[in-house]
DNA sequence: CGTGATGAATAAGTCTGACTTTTTGTCTCC
DNA sequence: GGAGACAAAAAGTCAGACTTATTCATCACG
């Protein structure tokens, strides 16, 4: 996605790096370099820059005279949008959706609240503006073009919070809404009640009304996390 | 903190790294690998490691015949315990403070709830023994041995949320908590009201009432944004 | 027996230098 | 003034030699 051919060991990290999220090498398991290297036909040196980047992401730990060991689940960097994806790619993608829309639910109506406050009139119009996408693509099997909006809508209302922390969500929460449409759920329209409530958040916004923001977008959220039980009680 | 002495690249990335996050190098500005290899003294495979992990925190980008540029703030990957360390250590340690505690404000409560559905009766009781070193370390300027129980509590929590996401938040957590004491707030005893809420807390988990292990969390955020707001309104 | 020191094997770490590739800026020439 | 060719610059890549830390096994000593 990002940037996909950023050199050699760009291309290594592509193929090992959702290897080793996959959890295909369990915690403990012990790479060596020199094999890695032959493995992928690169030199020892691109091997090491790779090996590199998986360790800043705490996916492995290289030890002298033990070689490149596989760190537990718990130690990576979750957060890591690299990772994330890696892991929506790959066969925990279910309960990775899942954790991700939990984390959904208690950030969004915070920061929904603080858009209230501090959203400016460029950002209030800009919301209104997806906000409209939606409806107009809530019925007819415009699913694509609805998603466009959804993100974007999402997005903005990270932005507006003003807190730096939300705003760099705003990747992952497209990366749950654009997983939700292509994958599990969403067969169909999207639900109309959660159309008119992007609608009313919106409004809440432009209204200043930070409470109400807050309690709508949790009424979103809420939703999400529904749609999940549904498929997986 | 973590690994100090990890290697070349290593302490090439504690002065370097710092330096970025700092805002010492304005965004678009451009560095050379040589000229970092010579100046700290490392070979050029060495500086491309260190560069490496830099680009996977989205702190830099290098690009051919260009060189290694700086990334604006609005691209670094602001969730890495490492970048979190860098800027709480710099100048804008003020407000990645704030940032980092309309965070907590957000995730906490939601955690709590969470944790009052699946906590193990192990973490029930960690948790009651942390909130009862917090009690018997809140009066007499027992500061650090009260913080020590402060941060075991919250990462308890944050554990027993059973959301991996939450869970990795427990370090993030913990230096914030662990800022707040040694730097600019918190000169004398810590609220006692707050002491209550953690005990508060701790029975609302055992006795599985996530609403209120819920709302008193939030009690204890909402109070931990205002001892940020008298300092700095 | 256990325990601690010695030493050899191993794999990561480092350095150097030569070469390749991509990109950019410039200089023509029309 | 624009299009295309050319040259320079910096990252990217590779190969090989060397260094260093760590582990494991062996052996001597208590």
């Amino acid at each position: 996605m990002s940037t996909p051919g950023r050199g050699l060991h760009g291309h290594v990290l592509d193929t090992l790096g959702p290897e080793i999220t996959a959890g295909e090498y369990p915690p403990g398991s012990v790479l060596r370099t020199d094999e890695l290297a032959q493995r992928f036909d690169v030199s020892r040196s691109v091997m090491r820059e790779a090996v590199r980047v998986l360790e800043s992401m705490h996916l492995v730990e290289s030890r002298r005279r033990v070689g490149v060991t596989v760190r537990p689940k718990s130690e990576w960097n979750v957060y890591d949008p690299q990772v994330i994806r890696w892991r929506l790619a790959g066969k925990d993608r279910a309960p990775q959706l899942r954790s991700l829309t939990v984390l959904r639910s208690a950030i969004e109506p915070v920061a929904a609240g603080l858009a209230a406050r501090h959203a400016t009139a460029e950002q209030c119009a800009e919301l209104t503006q997806c906000a409209l996408g939606m409806v107009a693509n809530s019925r007819g099997h415009k699913l694509e073009q609805y998603l466009v909006h959804d993100m974007a809508f999402h997005r903005v209302i990270l932005d507006a919070s003003g807190n730096e922390m939300f705003a760099r969500l705003g990747d992952v929460v497209a990366e749950v809404l654009a997983g939700r449409t292509h994958h599990d759920v969403m067969f169909e329209d999207p639900d109309p009640a959660a159309v008119t409530l992007h609608v009313q958040v919106a409004e809440a916004v432009r209204a200043g009304d930070a409470a109400r923001a807050e309690e709508l977008t949790r009424e979103i959220t809420v939703g999400a996390l529904q749609e999940l039980d549904i498929l997986a009680p």
